[in-house]
DNA sequence: GTAGATTTGACAGGACCGTGACACCGGCGG
DNA sequence: CCGCCGGTGTCACGGTCCTGTCAAATCTAC
């Protein structure tokens, strides 16, 4: 079973994680401070790593860095406490491979591990999705068309992934804003608009007739799939 | 529509929630004690729970461990007071999904109350359907005909959708605005057959004798089956 | 502060929906 | 068998709502 090395300072957060990812079979390491939890993570080279982000003295996305830098490739998940958009970015530019939000389900945790788990190993920097001549790296949020980097923004990259992680299914811009944006904003629905128009600019041929990102009129928007 | 069961031992809170939830269109449930709250989640087997922590008796969590116990897999948001971090890490250990902090915004419990519905259930709906060389894409709210798409505005595939879930059902005009349109409209029952004409000329291989969609004179109109 | 990102508002064009007019059909009574 | 009459098929028009687009305003990170 795989072994899942726990980092937060919140005592009773590690301990309830710990109960119910045993209980779930996984085997468990934790540490209540960074330091330890990346000198854990070194030594121990566990399968899967929950790292708080918010933690005195070495954060979550400092260990992050330490362990890339070293060049261990061992997945991570952040966690991270509601609201903290910069800190979910920078965890995924840093390399974590998905983050969850304080308070969470422990369905969901478990479904995010899963999904983690599963993941080939050796590939997973090379994550990737393609359609057309675009490349999208999900590690590095990068985009790519014709082999050229085509820059995209934050919300720009998050609304594509969403979109495409959805293919073939229509998606209002009321669910967009909620998945995308998140619970505690709340932009108008032309906003979901104008970052469409941007994504279609970058990476439609014809933008104004679409081939991906498609217009279900009435009902918001789905990616071709 | 989904029903949503509420047990907070607050009334007016439950009617308030009650109160705004049927305003969203839900069917709901309630019960101002744990006891009874169990009892209904059992026998009516709602679609989600929304469970108070702090109840006298048998609290949020006691509940949720009961539905577990007999192996309910009803989603369930817990309602928290702010600060109750015991509760939360308890609640994660019975297996809640999400949380809401008390006093919560109506906003950002829809927002989560769809999210928790919204994940693939045990029970996967029908992803698509057919009936002559015409395929219908529920995800995508697309239609095929001989492996060509065909466009459908929103009514047009909310009328196919309803006539061929009701196959072999003669169904009337008022019924169909009821169900398709929506109470809040009222056009005239010509409309209905604007569309059901729409809907012949794309799908039929002689409109001017359908063999799917069927005229029952004086009555309404019949998807064969 | 500046540069870039995000959001908003305005506007035009287009898609969609509903309606009315008229032709046609089916059933009914004579 | 015939004619009546309400119900239905069909079409095209107009209004309404939705979306694409842009520029300006606001926000954010540095």
């Amino acid at each position: 079973m795989p072994r899942i090395l726990i980092v937060d300072d919140e005592p009773e957060m590690v301990r309830g994680l710990e109960d119910n990812l045993r209980f779930e079979g996984y085997q468990t390491l934790s540490a209540t401070d960074g330091r330890r939890g990346l000198a854990l993570a070194l030594s121990e080279a566990p399968d899967l790593l929950l790292l708080d982000i918010m933690m005195p003295g070495m954060s979550g996305w400092d260990i992050c860095r330490e362990l890339r830098a070293k060049g261990l490739d061992i997945p991570v998940i952040m966690l991270t406490a509601r609201g903290e958009e910069a800190d979910r970015v920078q965890g995924l530019e840093l390399g974590a491979d998905d983050y969850v939000t304080k308070p969470f389900g422990l369905r969901e945790l478990l479904a995010r591990i899963r999904a983690v788990l599963r993941r080939p190993g050796p590939r997973q920097k090379f994550e990737e999705f393609a359609f057309g001549d675009v490349r999208i790296r999900l590690r590095g949020r990068q985009a790519f068309r014709a082999g050229r980097e085509v820059r995209l923004t934050r919300k720009e990259f998050d609304l594509l992934r969403y979109l495409v992680e959805h293919r073939g299914e229509v998606i209002t811009r009321d669910r967009l804003l909620e998945e995308v944006w998140g619970y505690e904003q709340f932009p108008t629905t032309r906003t979901v608009d104008t970052h469409i128009l941007r994504l279609r600019q970058k990476f439609e041929r014809d933008p104004e007739h679409p081939v991906y990102i498609l217009t279900a009129h009435g009902q918001g928007y789905r990616f071709a799939g």
